[in-house]
DNA sequence: CTTTCTGTTAGAAA
DNA sequence: ATTTCTAACAGAAA
């Protein structure tokens, strides 16, 4: 369940795993998975070898974000981008026996788990271990670039809002974009218009820490309401990646530990429970075909 | 058994 | 133009 903080504590938890080493082989064993974004995908083998044969023997340089995707730098320039989408997973397991967990809560012990799984598509193997892309439902991917700018010029991330961690996520720009739009709130959370990073999950917990029902329309929000959700975007999603994103169904962290932020969850999918402030049930709505719950009571 | 739901988002439909 | 729905897929839950 990848939303910012899951994609950004995933980021910073491969950080000290991979960077530095290498990829010996590349195994790829779901060809679709390398291929352009898109509803309908074909796997190609002229792509998967092009993937295989960049790659292999290519430096980890660093690893950045953009929205939700990793974008992975090499020593060489290349780069791999790859996007989680709803079931994806970045899993690290090292060679080196007893490697703690650097992030995140609960570990798992890896050498107990049956890595390779079924759903392990795409194996890295670096220096010091191995480095397994799981997806369970396949809507993720992994893209080869010759260059950073070969995928700036692919124009991948046009139309995106601003990130959250970004300097120019400010209460004034906020304001200004988010009143241009009439669809309801929630819906332009969701589309990543405005900022970027909010998914199913964070959208509900901050239209709630703000106090604003997710169904209003954008652009009849007062100035204190969006004060507000600015406030709330701009507190729950740093605390969220502090504490290494939310685990609910598969996402883990590279190390396969899980995060902690679930915990903290108010709204999400506690549909028919008693509001933590109020006591108030909670109700639940379809938006954009996506599940939304919010407390009548709290939420204006 | 069948039906519905699930963290995303591109592209179609409205 | 803008907003909402559907599809991609597998599997858990009802």
């Amino acid at each position: 369940m990848p939303e910012l903080p899951e994609v950004e504590s995933l980021r910073q938890s491969l950080i000290p795993y991979v960077v530095g080493q290498s990829i010996h082989k590349i195994i790829v064993h779901k060809p679709k998975l390398v291929a352009a974004k898109g509803t309908v995908r074909v796997a190609s083998q002229s792509k998967t070898d092009e993937f295989i044969q960049e790659l292999t023997n290519q430096k980890f340089l660093q690893i950045d974000r953009v929205a939700k995707n990793l974008i992975f730098k090499f020593e060489s320039g290349k780069i791999m981008l790859v996007h989680l989408k709803m079931t994806g997973q970045l899993v690290y397991q090292s060679k080196i026996p007893n490697q703690r967990p650097v992030f995140g809560g609960h570990p798992i012990d890896l050498s107990k788990t049956d890595l390779p799984s079924k759903h392990s598509h795409i194996i890295f193997e670096l220096d010091l271990g191995t480095l397994y892309f799981n997806d369970t439902r396949m809507f993720g991917y992994v893209l080869y670039f010759q260059s950073l700018q070969a995928l700036e010029r692919e124009e991948h991330f046009k139309d995106l809002g601003i990130d959250p961690f970004d300097p120019n996520f400010t209460l004034n720009t906020f304001q200004k974009q988010i009143l241009i739009h009439k669809a309801k709130l929630k819906s332009i959370f969701l589309s990543q218009k405005v900022v970027i990073g909010l998914g199913n999950i964070y959208a509900d917990e901050v239209c709630f820490e703000a106090g604003v029902r997710p169904d209003r329309s954008c652009n009849s929000l007062k100035s204190n309401e969006i004060k507000a959700l600015y406030k709330a975007i701009s507190r729950i999603i740093p605390l969220a990646v502090a504490l290494g994103g939310s685990s609910i169904a598969n996402y883990l962290l590279a190390d396969g530990s899980r995060g902690n932020y679930a915990r903290n969850h108010k709204v999400y999918n506690r549909a028919g429970k008693p509001c933590f402030v109020c006591g108030n049930v909670l109700e639940k709505s379809i938006i954009n075909s996506r599940t939304t719950v919010f407390c009548t009571k709290c939420q204006k």
